[in-house]
DNA sequence: TTCAATAGTCACGGATTTCGCAGCTAAGGG
DNA sequence: CCCTTAGCTGCGAAATCCGTGACTATTGAA
């Protein structure tokens, strides 16, 4: 991520309560990140409206967090419903150095989602499938046969309870 | 998700081939539904035409597209930038009923995801906090006070390789 | 202090997009 | 066969988007 520094708008300092180095967000954009969390095609002069901003000024600053890569917006789908009936989370151990594994991993489309943890497991990783025979191929013949991997434990999906895209919304 | 049924095109029915109730989506609306992971304020008018349909069409799909819940159009935001530096993913095992506790959780803000599992967990959740006194107060005071919860296994996140929001797009 | 230089905002067109509606066609059901 | 439903198209009117130039603080250096 670019560590591109926002002019922080002294007006409202109150804004900077929970952060300092990493918190290039003022109170203003936090609010029209809110507003396209609701509804990622809101008009930016409704945002504007509801920020107290105008429109234009709207716009540059909902492009600059794009730029930046705070924010993208982006259609989110229902695995269920396009056609991938199976998920599962992957815990994974590895020999030696971390990087390459995950960056294979990375490289892998059924991977959604891949992080470094600390605990039993080193990588922790989402797959999602269309089937069962899918998910066995990609755990049990390409996860597992990756050099350093040294074991995996599987945790299958029974039912998505939650899932929100929420984050700076509280 | 709701299952509402979307019409069947039998223009292109050999996407209904063995299709019955988990086949809703027809190629043209994954199309579309690709060109908003994309970029999900792309207008109208360009979907239609790279999807060869005209804009007053594109606009009906998606609206039942959203309508429906198979997809939403939102803004996601990276964590680390808005605030949040200490995420960590948590196995739950839990005595008796999941669903008390699952409610429990999925009503926790800091709780973004929320899955039932098979496995040596029967919930895995996902937590997102400011910092270390959050996460802990999080984990230690309020998911393992929850009545049901037996024990719980904690895996910090150290560095988060991928996240994408890229279902049906392969 | 004074003076650029910079960043952020606003205002205001013209181009583009969105929106609502009417009409058309094809598929099914009675 | 008639009727209904669902989906698509085309077309104006209204709203939105987008580029631009001017204005205002703020910053930093002379």
């Amino acid at each position: 991520m670019h560590h591109g520094v926002v002019a922080s708008r002294s007006a409202d300092s109150s804004s900077s309560r929970h952060g300092n180095s990493s918190s290039p967000i003022d109170a203003v954009s936090l609010a029209i990140i809110e507003q396209l969390q609701e509804d990622g095609r809101r008009p930016y002069a409704a945002i504007g409206k509801a920020v107290g901003l105008s429109e234009a000024a709207v716009r540059q600053r909902v492009q600059k967090l794009l730029d930046q890569g705070v924010m993208q917006i982006v259609a989110v789908t229902d695995p269920l419903t396009v056609g991938f009936r199976r998920q599962a989370m992957v815990g994974i151990n590895v020999e030696g150095d971390l990087d390459p594994v995950a960056e294979a991993l990375t490289a892998m489309a059924e991977c959604e989602y891949v992080v470094m943890t600390a605990g039993s497991f080193d990588l922790m990783v989402e797959v999602v499938c269309e089937d069962d025979d899918h998910l066995l191929e990609v755990i049990n013949k390409r996860i597992r046969a990756l050099p350093g991997v040294r074991s995996t434990e599987s945790f299958v999906y029974l039912k998505l309870k939650k899932q929100t895209y929420m984050w700076g919304t509280r």
